[in-house]
DNA sequence: CTGAAAGCGCTTACAG
DNA sequence: CTGAAAGCGCTTACAG
């Protein structure tokens, strides 16, 4: 196994003091342009990797940004983190993935080992209610920022979608169906983005003057089973046309397959709206009526906020840092197709 | 800002030397069970995280596993990943993902970066044809297994479809239709993927006595418009009906899409298969025929083969690393559905 | 502008 | 069984 070359190596070929070399390297100012070039063409010319990891070390910082979401494959997350991933590298970041599937211990230890590769900062998906990895983060005093979920509205720094008017705006659409049933498919109760889902829904209804009832809402629906088994058991009890919103086009997915199944015709029978607007859907008929959710860019902008919180702490002493919270709400867009 | 605990820290707060706190955490046999135990409790009430980087400088190596894919919200990549992740985490590695997007040069680039962050190994798609990771690999003496992909069949480690027998088995099954046509649209032809299930294609219609024809073939296809696109074209000049293959599921959506517009149906007009099993498609109309690849155990398989690696290597000397490449070719699934 | 020296937090070979 | 000391490869405050 051959030896790697280190910095030694380079001042020792070249004659040279470590200093040198390293300021050279790190263009540092305090440094002649001569001395400089030939430092660099060498360091180029044998293929010089600086050992990061012996710089972290000495730095105590690391370009190491943790990501805690509770599945990378699960569309709407993979597209999130292909957009933080390419903000982050842009920026010399790299990004250590992690999968809670909304396990709180598991998330916890998660933020444990981040903590131990020393990580610059994180970025979080909390799992549904846990307040817990927030406060770790906040101890460790570790930056971090929320991704599609918050725990405290006010207090946290964050990315979300505009859940509440998401689920307005399908809410409002579907009235105009005139069923006097709209029943919606909901998420785990215990997440900020569900509840406020839930409460665009509410106001959309009572902007229409329907009646809300709350046996019309299904909540910890989490995927296409969840979305065909609570069609099914609604289709059992309730007689189309009726409308149904769903949490996510996963679950609007299934459900349409309970519909189809009973052979009843979108949207003439049911009317449904999923949200997300996973790109594959697109193609597929009938094509989905959703929400568009930019995933991508909602990937960039929490990596562009942490990195913005990371250069910021390196330009405060300590006595100034501002804790300026950032809450970024992304605009959903309503995308009219086939299924309403 | 709060200091972090260190080892140093716990042996003045005990009144011990630090080698013997290291020795107590690092559960060495050389120390007695009494002061271990006191160590150990001391320790876990004062919630001490040992740094890991300070660790990896010290040994010079770290836990850590690059993993460079094409994209990693292709949902085929998204469940390897996930599939690599999971497996890692159990045994305590970390995966720093970067995403390629068949770019030879960002490919490069990134083996660079890997090799600056010290990592222990590397889980490796590589870009259409691209020799030169693989070489920069071998030279910074990472193990690394190859995914989905190699670049030479005997000497690569990697975990791969059997692309051959997929391509095989789907062409054996459109060729009973008995139309004379069978159009393949492939994926980029520097793959090594691409080029078996072109064996296999060719393999099947040799058997059933089909002539095979170049302008049949349609490479470079990477997405659904690509299908949707390439499908089209197919229609101007080809009346149905006609059987297509597809190198992913992702082409046959767009391919299914051009059938679908021109007014012809599935698989009356034009039998097709796609190939991945992308999870969220078999809920969906038509329920598209295809070769169900084991994704998850895809990337289960490569970081365990990885794990093999690394841990042969710990315990092997210099003199005796034996350079035994392996190859785990998984078994594809026909599953039949409704296009074909 | 250049360089000698300290030190980041661990592990490990070694002495007692 | 315990601990003193060296050292992993860098950066940085400081002296010249």
């Amino acid at each position: 196994m051959k030896r790697v070359t280190r910095l030694k190596d380079l001042a020792e070929g070249l004659g040279v003091s470590i200093t040198t070399v390293s300021k050279a390297l790190n263009d540092h100012p305090d440094i002649s342009a001569k001395r400089k070039k030939e430092i660099l063409d060498y360091a180029k010319e044998v293929n010089y990797i600086p050992n990061q990891v012996a710089r972290s070390f000495r730095q105590q910082r690391t370009k190491m940004i943790g990501i805690v979401i509770s599945d990378n494959s699960n569309p709407f997350y993979a597209r999130v983190i292909r957009g933080i991933e390419e903000t982050l590298s842009v920026h010399g970041y790299h990004c250590v993935v992690m999968n809670s599937h909304e396990d709180v211990d598991k998330e916890i230890q998660f933020i444990g080992e981040l903590r131990g590769l020393n990580v610059a900062g994180v970025i979080l998906t909390p799992a549904s209610g846990n307040k817990k990895s927030r406060e770790l983060l906040k101890n460790y005093d570790i930056p971090y920022v929320l991704v599609n979920r918050y725990i405290e509205r006010d207090e946290d720094t964050y990315v979300v979608l505009d859940d509440e008017q998401a689920a307005y705006m399908t809410a409002r659409h579907l009235c105009s169906y005139g069923n006097d049933k709209i029943f919606f498919l909901n998420f785990l109760p215990g997440v900020s983005s569900a509840q406020n889902r839930l409460a665009g829904y509410k106001r959309a209804l009572k902007e229409c003057g329907f009646s809300y009832e709350s046996n019309m809402v299904v909540s910890g629906c989490t995927n296409q089973t969840d979305g065909y088994e609570s069609m099914k058991r609604i289709l059992e009890k309730n007689k189309p046309p009726f409308c149904v919103m769903c949490y996510s086009d996963y679950i609007a997915i299934g459900a349409i397959c309970a519909i189809q199944e009973r052979g009843f015709h979108l949207p003439h029978d049911v009317a449904l709206c999923g949200n997300d607007d996973i790109g594959i859907l697109s193609f597929v008929k009938p094509r989905l009526t959703t929400i568009g959710a930019p995933k991508l860019r909602m990937g960039i902008a929490s990596a562009e906020l942490l990195i913005e919180l990371l250069e910021s702490r390196q330009e405060e002493t300590e006595e100034e840092i501002k804790k300026e919270e950032k809450h970024i709400v992304m605009k959903p867009e309503l995308i009219i197709r086939e299924t309403s």
